[in-house]
DNA sequence: TTGACCCGTAGGGAAAGTCCTACCTATTCT
DNA sequence: AGAATAGGTAGGACTTTCCCTACGGGTCAA
């Protein structure tokens, strides 16, 4: 009921926090950058990009299938990883809500009303 | 040249790692809800709503600062914490590449591309 | 000025992350 | 079958995170 099930409206804080800390790796991100310009590929093919040793690497596989980003594949005596890219749609879904703290002008609009719950602030 | 210019294009990896190792947590997210939703606050106001000590809260609101997501501003013996939605904004521009994979039927003819890469993977 | 209040920092302990070197299984080639 | 290849797992060292209990500095009220 957390992988295969149809549309799984339900994302957990817990989800959320393996998705985010995956992410905060430059060698995570790298990866699924590779993935994502490269396509799918073995491990090996992936390893090649970082000076790190494979089981290291390996590791960081694992923290990315564990969020959903990956997923693997296995032919023949290799695994080819692949994006996946469902819990980076959940992040976008997160950052809606802020985007007016950010969007062109609108930004001022919503920083004044921010300002009012308190008095003064000088 | 890194919180006071004018366009700061350059986000370093490092930035990267700050900014969603900060996210990767539900209490920082939880904080960054509150000063989203209910406007720039004191801590006082902000620890009211966790089960935890205020000095566990003040290394959560440093660790936001750090990220450059929130900034403080003193007000006699309180402290100011507001919303700086910045470096959310730099967490959408490196969704965007991403973007293609999960949205619509666009994502088959992506999902297609990247499986040419290789030769045969039955 | 004394005391209450707001909030940060110091330091410690438990848990988790990240890299390494072995080592193991599974598959393919000769 | 035996050797080589692909890649995961185990366990150790080091660092970081996260919570806590003290404690210190600045501000306001009496």
């Amino acid at each position: 009921m957390t992988a295969s099930g149809a549309v799984e409206a339900g994302t957990t804080e817990a989800d959320a926090d393996r998705v985010f800390a995956a992410l905060a790796s430059a060698v995570r991100r790298e990866v699924l950058r590779l993935l994502r310009d490269g396509g799918p590929q073995p491990v090996q093919a992936l390893a090649d990009h970082f000076d790190m040793r494979r089981p290291s690497l390996s590791e960081h596989l694992r923290v990315l299938r564990e969020a959903g980003l990956v997923s693997e594949q296995r032919s023949g005596r290799q695994r080819i990883y692949r994006l996946e890219a469902a819990p980076l749609a959940e992040v976008q879904d997160w950052l809606h809500p802020y985007e007016r703290f950010w969007r062109g002008r609108l930004k001022d609009l919503g920083a004044l009303l921010d300002r009012m719950p308190d008095d003064d602030v000088t």
